[in-house]
DNA sequence: TAGTGGTCTAGACCACAGC
DNA sequence: CTGTGGTCTAGACCACTAG
């Protein structure tokens, strides 16, 4: 069982600090010697103190102000990594084989409704829906809407075979995200071709994605019942 | 609109590295200029330009290795900050009042089940459940599990009038998290409680918490109906 | 005004990994 | 072996702000 963690003394610095804070000893509000005095204690120059409270700064753990110095920060907000996964990577997970079908794809101008929730923007947009099967099983119905001012490479692009989402990522990189996760009830041609019931509860996740020029690309996905979760974690930064 | 990002010679390299990775003229395996080069082509220390490519390599966006020196990364994963608010707060941003109300509470020894998915602990639970409403309608159950071990102080403590989020918050910090957010049929007492239909579709998101002793708490909430949206948000890196 | 963090320097030695 | 990043030093000046 070696520890993993890299040998360094600003390393050492800050797990040493961060011990404190994680065990209660130094509440919220405790003051932290100043960086001088700390390269003292550790008998290293401040710059090696610096590099590891800023670095607990920078992850939230204390607060830094000129003059009044460092102190514990209040605990921090209930905030997590979310990982949205691939689809095909989580029916992958699942043991299963991945299966993907296009049911249509069409070329329609934005509406104002699309520049309402998406971002202003001109020209067309790309239309698809598909189906990922999970073996047998319908899995998770995919509703894509993709700027075709941003990403002209689309129009000539056929998604019969390939789901656009990995496509797209290695097409054009994304600065700036949104997710909005809710439980829905399917009916009409969203249970039908999930091949649920009307009525039937489902999780829907909805990403858009925007450059620096503007949208890229819309996603709902919609999974089928009751068994899909998504999961969040947040770990403490490897020290 | 004054620039509100601070000046430094670390944050100009680091934004004029990452404009060009974010605008695509540095693809994913893009070969960037060795740390010392750099010094040279910006006029500043060695350190000045380390300080910028590490954080860069912090934020995903290089790769950095010795001898071979640095590349543009591939496209990082889907990944998302998922802020989980405070019941109160969710309910205060809707402009409707927030009404809490303790359902049941009792305290009990931890079963098989619960540390199957809980985590390995000793001695007894504090089994809660109670009902947060906006303005007179159910918004969400909060059913909640608190290890007495790690908590001992929630045994004396009445959560008649306040909800235990927040003081378990301040209470012990927790170093470990997980969320796990699924769609939901809701029946019997759960969709009594939230005033729904046996049937209705709901959004369930479980958060468990840990601490380096073991687990503290973990916490149901249902939200009632279709509503309500957990929300995930990715913005660069503030340069 | 003085104490603190923010940044920068011009070196240095080492670890690691291609060659 | 050698080029690269990883870390560290012992200073320095500046910006900000609490007292």
């Amino acid at each position: 069982m070696e520890p993993r963690t890299k040998s360094s003394r600003y390393r050492t610095i800050h797990a040493d600090i961060l011990g404190h804070i994680l065990d209660g000893s130094w509440p919220p509000g405790h003051h932290i010697a100043a960086e001088t005095e700390l390269a003292v204690t550790y008998g290293c120059s401040r710059m090696t103190v610096n590099k590891a409270l800023s670095q607990l700064a920078a992850e939230g753990f204390i607060e830094r102000r000129r003059r009044s110095g460092s102190v514990v920060a209040l605990p921090r907000a209930q905030s997590a990594v979310l990982d949205i996964q691939d689809v095909a990577a989580e029916v992958a997970a699942l043991g299963l084989p991945h299966h993907y079908s296009l049911l249509a794809s069409r070329t329609r101008p934005a509406t104002e409704n699309d520049k309402e929730h998406f971002g202003d923007m001109e020209g067309d947009l790309l239309e698809l829906r598909a189906l990922h099967l999970a073996g047998e099983q319908p899995f998770c119905l995919e509703e894509r809407l993709i700027n075709l001012t941003a990403v002209p490479e689309a129009a000539s692009t056929s998604f019969a075979d390939n789901p656009p989402g990995a496509w797209l990522l290695a097409q054009v990189p994304w600065t700036e995200a949104t997710h909005d996760i809710r439980a829905i009830v399917a009916t009409g041609s969203t249970a039908s071709t999930l091949d649920l019931a009307a009525g039937a509860a489902c999780l829907e996740v909805t990403r858009r994605t925007w450059n620096r020029t503007g949208p890229i690309t819309e996603v709902r996905f919609t999974y089928a019942g009751t068994s899909h979760t998504v999961t969040a974690r947040f770990t403490p930064p490897g020290n």
